[in-house]
DNA sequence: AGTAAAGAATGATATATGTCATACTTTAAA
DNA sequence: TTTAAAGTATGACATATATCATTCTTTACT
């Protein structure tokens, strides 16, 4: 094996802070006042980078992507689960603009809370603005991990980054339906799908993974 | 030419906002009781990734490059110029580790500051809090950028990229002694530094810079 | 000034990985 | 059930980029 960093390399966001239970009674109350449920189907745009934010986007069901758009090629940030807050980093002076684009995997369901309520409640509440710190920190770790792995690494590392954790993060089992095409791994492992199936096929051969069905 | 992403792709993060100015008398006196002062020569190592972050760095004077370690190179996450705080993301309850290392180019000082300072300082004043997101997010800009520029473009892009980061955002004009050899250009592009020579060889011929001397 | 060490330059070669063309298989739709 | 479309598979080939070896140049030290 070549090239082993010390850092995390996995590809999906899952936190373990939710910011919202730092709330007054008040406070909740005002976020379900300016919030809007919406239903997307899987495989719609939720947010595009570089459209105005006028709203954070909590994940209360579904899967989503969360890229940057790019020609020729989109490049995946992370892959964000259900419980997950997307548009955090479009809290930003003078530039409320979605840094990055997010679409979901599956059928989802979104809360949409206005950015100047989220704004107010963090200028207002300290144990508030200090989770959301630690959950944009975390994130952080996160995509350098990340980062590190699809700069450094060569194809099968990356691959088995990427299943190891759909095994670890999204299934909890080492054996799963993966419920993604080819061509989506290799957009999520920024490479051709070609080589997806090359080097799965090494991994079968190697017997590291067991295949049945497609 | 290739592949252009919409995003910034700078490696040079200069930070518009500085949370300090929101700091009360008292939290000011605070903080400057309980920070340090220390020099760093040229290539010192400001911090290491991994090790117990027991405090925020300010870059009072100097320049340095944030990094991730890693087998078999490392990889530049961004050049730290003066006024910017390195060590934010090590802000992270239950871990509180350097999430990177840090080295300066250049002969340098530095605040250390207290992170349970640091820490107090953003559950007891919100503005500070608010403030300290904007840098976050100001920061996840920067690197996204150049995690979209690492991944998907190639050598002749992102040198180019570097060089005109550095113009810009370092030396304000588009004449200037390089102070990093070739080898370091690499480190921060991400390729061999026989690569480096041949692209700028490339962008020399082709008329696109001037090199005069080394 | 002389010498060692570091950096720069260049060509030959190896390698990883993308691209293209084609065929096969599964899925979904008419 | 047939058909079309999407996904998978595989081989041949092209290309970007790293690696290695060697030489030349600059810098720094005694």
């Amino acid at each position: 094996m070549h090239n082993q960093g010390y850092t995390n390399t996995c590809t999906v966001y899952d936190s373990k802070f939710s910011c919202f239970d730092e709330l007054t009674e008040a406070q909740k109350e005002l976020v379900e006042k300016n919030k809007v449920v919406v239903h997307y189907q899987k495989g719609e745009i939720v947010c595009k980078q570089g459209s105005f934010a006028s709203h954070i986007i909590f994940l209360k069901k579904g899967l989503a992507k969360v890229y940057l758009e790019g020609k020729p090629k989109k490049l995946v940030l992370k892959i964000s689960p259900t419980g997950n807050l997307i548009g955090l980093p479009s809290i930003y002076d003078g530039n409320n603009v979605f840094l990055y684009s997010a679409a979901t995997y599956a059928d989802s369901e979104v809360e949409l809370i206005d950015i100047n309520v989220f704004k107010q409640l963090i200028r207002e509440n300290p144990k508030f603005a200090y989770r959301v710190i630690n959950v944009l920190n975390e994130n952080t770790v996160q995509i350098y991990g990340r980062f590190y792995c699809l700069t450094n690494k060569q194809l099968h590392g990356r691959v088995a980054d990427i299943l190891l954790c759909l095994a670890n993060r999204i299934f909890n089992t080492m054996e799963f339906d993966l419920p993604l095409t080819r061509g989506e791994l290799a957009e999520l492992t920024n490479m051709s799908t070609e080589s997806v199936i090359r080097v799965l096929k090494d991994f079968n051969d190697e017997g590291m993974i067991e295949m049945t069905g497609k």
